[in-house]
DNA sequence: TTGCGGATTAGACTCATTCTAACTGATTGA
DNA sequence: TCAATCAGTTAGAATGAGTCTAATCCGCAA
């Protein structure tokens, strides 16, 4: 069940869209609102059926469109495992994530500013990143997914 | 210039294709030479054009399938970004990637074990992982890529 | 020699993603 | 009120990395 935005992430998502000069859709609320109900990474398919429920009309180019906005103006990350679809995931704090061998549930882990650190300490001078991905793949027990 | 194999570069290839059941091929020489020549993590499509050079009859298909059984038997290790092209590395060492925005040039960092640990101990209980891929992107200045 | 089984090969196929071009609908301002 | 504008949406075509298939090839052992 997709629940609709709250006024605190609606304003969220306005304030987002307008920083970079985009307008507030039904489209892009229904899409973001489904990232929101159930934090479980989904691929750009699983975005497009959960969002129809809610917006029969809806196309999948238009999910593209609006999960492509979202990464564009920080609303959302981007995950990639390997070569599979990409995911997406509106936790903006920084973490890692861990992708389950058996179930393929992808879960976040929360990374600490010291292992950061710690792992920004092994570039050699003359090298300056602005982007750390990490992730585990392994198997997690009994572990059920965050919903929101 | 692809150099053919060392010795013991020959002899490491023949015990790990034993090891799981399969054969040493010219194909296979081949391919491999290419992957310890020059160590900067080439696409498919960059090992089967310098391959081409020494071994002109040589196949796309075989590249994929060389490629892939030097993965299953571990002599080397697949490397993605993103969404772009998969690439080859034979470094066995414990090592993260270092992904060059300019230049698309992709480096190894040295991963030392503390670091390693250090990550570990994010994982809450009950997440167990094997595989821990850790990828930077950003600028390093310049830098030659690592031959061999 | 001959037969077997793994390896190689060309080309067809898949499918996530990107591109294109037509359409929609809100906004503006004459 | 009406028409122009223009970002956003849409269906469907195109792309391209990777996979699959089925026909040879080839080294080895009986
Ligand atoms: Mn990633
Ligand atoms: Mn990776
Ligand atoms: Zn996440
Ligand atoms: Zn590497």
């Amino acid at each position: 069940m997709i629940q609709s935005l709250t006024h605190l992430d609606r304003e969220h998502l306005q304030e987002a869209l307008n920083r970079s000069g985009q307008k507030v859709t039904t489209q892009r609320e229904t899409v973001f609102s489904v990232l929101l109900s159930e934090r479980d990474h989904p691929t750009v398919d699983e975005v497009f059926n959960r969002a129809r429920e809610a917006m029969p009309g809806l196309s999948l180019a238009t999910v593209y469109n609006c999960l492509e906005t979202f990464v564009s103006c920080g609303l959302v990350r981007q995950v990639n495992h390997e070569r599979e679809s990409t995911r997406y995931c509106p936790n903006l704090a920084p973490h890692a994530h861990f992708r389950d061998k058996e179930t393929g549930r992808v879960h976040d882990i929360e990374l600490p500013p010291e292992v950061i650190k710690s792992l920004r300490s092994i570039l050699p001078p003359g090298f300056d990143s602005e982007v750390i991905e990490i992730s585990f793949l392994g198997r997690a027990q009994g572990k059920e997914s965050t919903s929101n």
